[in-house]
DNA sequence: GAATTTTATGCAATCGATTGCAAACCCTTG
DNA sequence: CAAGGGTTTGCAATCGATTGCATAAAATTC
């Protein structure tokens, strides 16, 4: 350890008195401007490692008019009632916050449910960010496009949608509803129903391959087989009995989230309803209790971790004035032995 | 809406000139200085809402010398394996989240294992943060001790260890470990494991709580039932499968976390060993996905939210200049009618 | 050695707020 | 009406960095 030094070096100017130097010549040093000769930069940068000198973010960042802050915000839909304890979404939040870190970024986190993301232009998540991404559309695509439209670098998690102009990072929905119901209809499973709120594009998209396999296997939706279920668990509980209780008898069930096929799982059992043998049930997510579940969960994986990456590298590519496309992921069939019978 | 104005306000300075008079009045008015009068008061406000004017905050914070940023350190010993994917984490940050918002302040996450706390003073998480609330303790009590002398405002969710320094917010650990443990030997239990690392104040309060309970009943712990399981569910459950496979046979286990005794659940069922008639099980944290598991889960809830909540209050009134003392909450025993037999 | 080019450094303005102190203003009152 | 007191307001420094432009120093050429 070397010696203390007299006192502390907290500024920029403290470290240019220290060098001789002045504190413009210090900052380009720092900053390996070529404007600086190699003998002055190799003083300065010892300089600052031997009194512990770093630089002081908010100070630069106010002069550059800039935040190095990322906001990150979660869709929830309270109609819906998924929560931000869906592990779903801590997975993803991982996948962000390592790669923010990676480029020198902060995360701001605005979890609060958000009624009309329009809302936000005035508060400090689009304010006092450089970007925004969203994990989720709702119900409000239009409200997104106009956000868009207003100049702050914007990224969301969801579903390409006609006529949009922010950009999207999504997995293929579509084939991930389709692979879990073709799972199904392979089973000799007829009467398959199709669990959660589809008024986002991201559902809707996953419906969408729902009824495209049922259409490959010539069979029709039944309306009655397609419900509502929260993301919640105790609600869909609720949900799902009286589902049961009013007679319907699928024998097989596509869910929207491995939570809600979790609490599906579970809520049959209840009933006395036999998993898998009456009644098979696929989730979605694969997050790492749908394993553990009892049977285990066959369920559709997306890389969300990995998802979390590309959503800031597609901010960080627009703040850089990159043109950033769409991306979608693909999706995969998870199938675990007993949620489905072999 | 009122007509868009000739050109933004967006400095202070432009909200001065329009209301002609100096920047410092209108500093004073917007922040209900008594020193400016109630007219031009008025004034003011009523010119900054019609044009949309709001604070720079940065600017604000960086002249008064703070960052309105409080950091959250999650520590995760690498050794047990504890993802931040736990539910248990994703809901404290709710509470802290939502009550670090009400006060205007911002959250920075740092997830990362943490080797050393000490490293993090030359890090962004201690140099450019007003406070930290570090989640557990690890092994690193020392260390705690002295960054807290450092100055930085610093509270600590985990459990009271003598000559700390620091400001703990924890829970009745003994409380929660002596209860789940009594509730095993009420049901004529006599061979209770202890599932998971106790290296750590807090899990180590748990286990004596354990240990406590099994002197009520004239009994002493086996060493071949206690075991380090990693918290993560896969680990656990290859550590689990060597325990069973050793020869050991519990009629009970207490383990540190719902995530462990899911694993253990599973794998216990996987094994053959039945649940509850063979062995029961008790959890820990009351997770959402608890109840649901099969059967369900019997645990020991610990009011997250509400912790999240007082380790900002705690932050904060340190902050302040307050005086601020530990706090302990209470635990309490939820019992669900199968992982244990009633 | 003087003129010219190249390279390295410093001066000072700037970002958007806050605040101590001085100055201007408005009332009373003698 | 001038002096004295209380109320409002403005001036200018400050927080810690970056950067365009001017200038000084060193290197090159004639």
């Amino acid at each position: 350890m070397p010696r203390k030094s007299q006192k502390a070096v907290k500024s920029l100017q403290d470290l240019a008195d220290l060098a001789g130097v002045s504190r413009a010549t210090a900052s380009r040093a720092l900053n390996d401007s070529p404007m600086i000769s190699t003998r002055t930069k190799k003083k300065l940068r010892a300089l600052a490692d031997k009194h512990g000198y770093s630089i002081n973010r908010q100070a630069r960042d106010f002069r550059l008019r800039r935040t190095s802050v990322i906001a990150v915000v979660f869709m929830l839909d309270i109609k819906s009632e998924q929560h931000m304890s869906d592990p779903f979404f801590l997975d993803m939040l991982g996948g962000i916050a390592d790669c923010l870190a990676e480029h020198d970024y902060d995360l701001l986190l605005a979890h609060a449910p958000i009624s009309n993301v329009l809302d936000l232009r005035d508060g400090r998540v689009i304010r006092q960010s450089d970007g925004v991404i969203f994990i989720g559309q709702g119900e409000q695509h239009e409200q997104l496009n106009e956000l868009a439209t207003g100049g702050k670098p914007i990224v969301v998690w969801g579903y390409p949608v006609a006529g949009k102009n922010y950009v999207v990072v999504g997995s293929d929905n579509v084939g991930g509803g389709y692979q879990a119901t073709r799972h199904l209809l392979q089973q000799q499973r007829r009467n398959i129903a199709f669990f959660g709120n589809t008024n986002n594009p991201e559902n809707a998209a996953r419906h969408q391959g729902y009824l495209k396999a049922l259409g490959e296997f010539g069979l029709e939706a039944d309306p009655k087989l397609k419900i509502d279920v929260p993301f919640e668990m105790h609600r869909a509980r609720e949900v799902i009995i009286g589902f049961v209780e009013s007679g319907a008898n699928p024998d097989g069930v596509v869910c929207l989230s491995d939570v809600m096929a979790l609490a599906a799982l579970s809520t049959f059992q209840e009933l006395g309803v036999r998993v898998p043998d009456d009644v098979a049930v696929v989730g979605y997510d694969d997050i790492s209790l749908a394993a553990y579940g009892s049977p285990p969960l066959t369920t559709v994986r997306q890389n969300i971790h990995q998802a979390g990456r590309i959503l800031v590298e597609s901010v960080l590519g627009i703040i850089r004035g990159g043109d950033v496309g769409d991306t979608i992921l693909a999706s995969e069939l998870v199938v675990r032995k007993s949620s489905c019978a072999s």
